[in-house]
DNA sequence: GTCGTGACTTGCTTCGAACTGT
DNA sequence: ACAGTTCGAAGCAAGTCACGAC
């Protein structure tokens, strides 16, 4: 059973008592809500301009990507944002001036112009190299290690907009720089910390204390038993990343991987029964421990903020990553998630309750049989979103209910219908909704509340930990993204028996909560996290799954292994860039493909590009890019035109490398548009090729690593003294910088352009009565009376001084609002969560909180507080 | 090596409550 | 009190990637 000392949910319970004073949080994003002229469904068309030049600014004018600049790092990173900063945002919210909407101000020719690139001057794979390309990449690297001096790489003197930037290395010959990566360890690494200096079979030796250990383990329980971070081999084994975990074997045999180190220390042998988790977690604690004198120091500090430091106690206390001393048995079969598994399964949306309200077919109405009327209904309250707009919608749609209402129904096609009584109805009962007292709305709220409450927890091996999803989907019409094929079609609804449960063997099975029906299966499969799924019923051979929620233990712990996978990457991403330099003139042609596109997945942060069924919007990734996607531009740049993910657009145009530009000519030859740019390539391919230069590497790897890597440099490099405002406003700017080279876009809200004009006509307001006082001020300096206001009314006759007053407060809130304008505006095509809760890794976060004296709850909201419970306690020392 | 399946992460929109300014 | 706005949470679609069968 579960330990259990309080009845409140233990999530929750590091806000409820918040005695330190409410936690704000906000966020200078506009409103997501309302899409202007535009919805999930026209994804595709929107926001384009986000990336249109903007990753120039950000990551494509990095010196450290260009072909040479392996051993480039953190400095580089952000001079070359500074630089870009300068270009793109001209008037950057940080200066505090008038900044008009990214998209129209950069024009992405106009960045790539100015980025400062350093180019190959000879192309470092020679053919004579060529006679490696048989062996394992990490086997070849090894020699390019030792040529990479010889490597006929030069660095273009950096263009004059970063100059006085310029960093120690800059002037380092290229070639020399490229030596201390291929020498090995972090200490030649810029990207290092210390705290990353020794291989992970060094560090795990270590003695597992570090500060924040030992503050865990003298802080006791007072919750439930929570289930340790790193704990051991049980959980840790658990995580099906087999390729991550299990390395050590799996990549002695062939293929060994780039080391970030050259020199193997004995003991690693000692450390492969340890899995990888673990021996990341002693390799951070061992940079705890490194750090104990600045622990010190910052403690002190800490004493200045006491509130702050209480928070991060609360939520790294509350974590149960940090509380539990409970060892969990090991599985063996190194893939247990779980030993206990206790729920109570999912619960259903309520039955179909027919309204009655007759649609009209050729202006007479008709009448529907409640299922017929149920769907009928799902398509009525669609009628003020953009998929009415789309004849595959309504085509599917179709299809779907005339199979219900049968062949010789009086409706015989959708033009003749007329679904308004129905939308009306619909409408009025929102609008009742709405009208409803606060008292009826918080009854109904916590009817619902106390009918769901059983469903909102697992026991997950004693732990009580909450549950995401545990609300079947109610049936409606597919709302696929973009041009997708099934858009429109009917969702059907989710019965007991379509659900199969995960439980733990002596677990009482859950009761089936429709009466007289059953459960499809039930499961006891402790090799996986979900509790419960069913089949897409769009697309039968996908599944729904019924998840913890982001919050526990299992979730943390994952998180956790993907930032430190994404850190070991800062350790090979020398030697990996040096090798795929060396394949973009390769004559293998797979192998040159695999270059070029590690060198766009590194670059530009593409994601992987799996293949796609034709059942499936028509998307791609870097993997799946078209010919027609990618034009090259003479003599070096190439611009990229796709829909990515989720239909949306990618527009950018980058200089590359020649030997890249020249690559993708060749790929592009004798291709019709259609044809695969990477032909001899996939994903497949390519990860088992990333495999080889680093365990568990994967393309996706590359975004996390470059998201977070981009946020610790501008955050080190920017965040001055000043007040807690000034600083968040360098958060948000690094937060914007990364959900620009991750592409994360929304929709610009429908009342964007209103709520612009609202405040330009408040400021303008503002304007005039800033004009009168100042017309005040000179006349009452002349000894004559004010003016009259502009309403024909006589002013008091202020001082001098009052009036002067009067100005500074007036300007001060004029140029307020046109930061907030500003800030607006810039934002309104960037969606910053994203990256906030996939890419960024939050210890980045927290210690430049507890560093800068930030408190955490300006950054984190409540929600990722809790599911970053696990960084909260990081060294303030922590880098990425 | 390819393909299909399964499990999980990532990503955008929507909903509705809370907040803010008047 | 009200309207407009912000923001967290929920919802669910759409990715990535591993693995096993053939």
């Amino acid at each position: 059973m579960a330990v259990e000392a309080s009845d409140k949910p233990h999530v929750s319970d590091g806000f409820d008592d918040d005695d330190d004073g409410p936690i704000i949080f906000r966020r200078n994003t506009t409103s997501k809500r309302n899409v202007e002229g535009s919805n999930a469904a026209t994804s595709n068309a929107r926001g384009s301009s986000l990336q249109k030049g903007t990753i120039i600014a950000s990551r494509m004018m990095l010196p450290k990507e260009s072909s040479g600049g392996f051993s480039r790092a953190s400095t580089s990173h952000v001079k070359a944002y500074l630089v870009n900063s300068a270009i793109a945002n001209s008037k950057s919210p940080l200066g505090g001036k008038p900044k008009p909407s990214l998209e129209r101000k950069i024009p992405s020719g106009v960045k790539v112009e100015n980025s400062s690139v350093m180019r190959l001057t000879k192309d470092n794979c020679e053919d004579s190299e060529d006679e490696l390309d048989n062996k394992p990449l990490s086997a070849r690297l090894k020699v390019n290690s030792n040529n990479a001096n010889k490597a006929t790489l030069a660095v273009v003197k950096r263009s004059s907009e970063d100059s006085d930037n310029v960093d120690d290395d800059d002037d380092i010959p290229l070639s020399a720089r490229l030596k201390n990566y291929n020498v090995g360890t972090s200490t030649s690494s810029k990207y290092d910390n210390s705290d990353r200096k020794k291989p992970i079979s060094k560090v795990q030796k270590g003695p597992q204390d570090g500060s924040n250990a030992s503050i865990k383990q003298e802080r006791p329980s007072t919750l439930l038993v929570k289930r340790p971070l790193d704990n051991t081999d049980s959980l840790h084994s658990a995580i099906k990343k087999p390729k991550f975990s299990v390395l050590d074997a799996s990549i002695s045999d062939k293929k060994v991987p780039m080391k970030p180190e050259p020199k193997v220390e004995e003991e690693e042998d000692d450390d492969d029964d340890i899995p990888f988790s673990q021996r990341m977690k002693k390799l951070s604690e061992s940079s705890s421990l490194k750090k104990s004198k600045n622990v010190i120091k910052v403690n002190k500090a800490g004493l200045s903020f006491k509130k702050q430091a209480t928070t991060f106690k609360k939520f790294s206390n509350n974590s149960e990553y940090s509380k539990s001393t409970k060892i969990l048995p090991s599985s063996g079969d190194g893939q247990k998630k779980w030993t206990t598994l206790v729920h109570n399964g999912v619960i259903f949306p309520p039955p179909y309750q027919p309204h009655g309200v007759k649609m009209l077919y050729k202006g007479k109405p008709v009448v529907l049989t409640p299922e017929q009327e149920e769907v009928a209904t799902m398509f009525a309250v669609m009628r003020d979103t953009d998929y009415m707009q789309k004849d595959k919608f309504k085509e599917n749609f179709w299809t779907d209910w005339r199979k219900l209402l049968g062949k010789n129904h009086v409706i015989q096609n959708l033009d003749d219908c007329d679904f308004t009584p129905i939308y009306e109805w619909c409408q009025s009962e929102k609008e009742k909704k709405k009208q409803m007292s606060s008292e009826e709305k918080k009854a109904l709220k916590e009817e619902r509340a106390k009918l769901e409450e059983k469903y909102m927890w697992a026991i997950v091996d004693g732990v009580k930990e909450k549950v995401g999803n545990f609300r079947v989907e109610p049936p409606g019409l597919f709302r696929g993204r973009g041009e997708h094929p099934k858009m429109g079609k009917l969702k059907r609804r989710i019965r007991p028996n379509d659900i199969v449960i995960n439980i733990g063997k002596d677990a009482p099975i859950p009761e089936c909560p429709i009466p007289g029906e059953s459960w499809k299966d039930i499961r006891h499969d402790n090799t996986v996290t979900w509790l419960a799924f069913w089949n897409d019923p769009i697309n039968p051979k996908l599944f729904k799954y019924v998840f913890l929620a982001a919050s526990s233990s299992l979730k943390g712990q994952s998180d956790k292994e993907k930032y430190e996978k994404a850190r070991m990457l800062k350790d090979y991403i020398g030697n990996i860039r040096a090798a795929y330099t060396r394949d973009f003139t390769c004559r293998d042609i797979t192998k040159q493909q695999i270059a070029v596109a590690t060198y766009l997945i590194d670059k530009l942060a593409l994601r992987a590009g799996n293949e796609k069924d034709d059942d499936e919007a028509d998307t791609v990734g870097c993997c799946t890019l078209k010919i027609e996607n990618v034009t090259p531009e003479a003599p070096n740049k190439l611009q990229f035109n796709f829909l990515g993910k989720d239909s949306i657009k990618y527009e950018n145009t980058v200089e590359v490398e020649l030997p890249v530009y020249n690559a993708i000519l060749k790929f592009q030859k004798d291709k019709q548009p259609g044809d695969d740019l990477f032909d001899m390539l996939d994903t497949s391919k390519l990860n088992a090729h990333l495999k080889e230069l680093m365990p568990g590497l994967t393309a996706k790897v590359f975004r996390t690593f470059n998201a977070s890597i981009t946020l610790d440099d501008m955050l080190n490099k920017d965040t001055k003294d000043g007040d807690v405002a000034e600083k968040i406003v360098v958060y948000n700017h690094a937060n914007k910088q990364v959900a620009i080279i991750c592409n994360h876009q929304r929709s610009v809200s429908k009342s964007h352009t209103a709520q612009m004009s609202r405040l330009t006509e408040k400021i303008d307001e503002l304007q005039a009565v800033l004009n009168e006082l100042k017309t005040d001020l000179d006349r009452t300096r002349k000894g004559k009376p004010p003016l009259k206001s502009s309403d024909g009314k006589t002013k008091k006759n202020l001082n001098p001084e009052a009036l002067e007053k009067k100005i500074a407060q007036t300007t001060t809130k004029i140029q307020k609002m046109q930061r907030d304008m500003n800030a607006k505006e810039d934002l309104k095509t960037v969606a910053l969560g994203t990256s906030k809760i996939n890419y960024l890794d939050p210890r980045i976060t927290v210690a430049w909180c507890k560093r800068h004296e930030v408190p955490i709850e300006k950054i984190f909201n409540k929600s990722l507080l809790a599911k970053f419970a696990w960084a909260m306690d990081v060294d303030p020392d922590f880098r990425f």
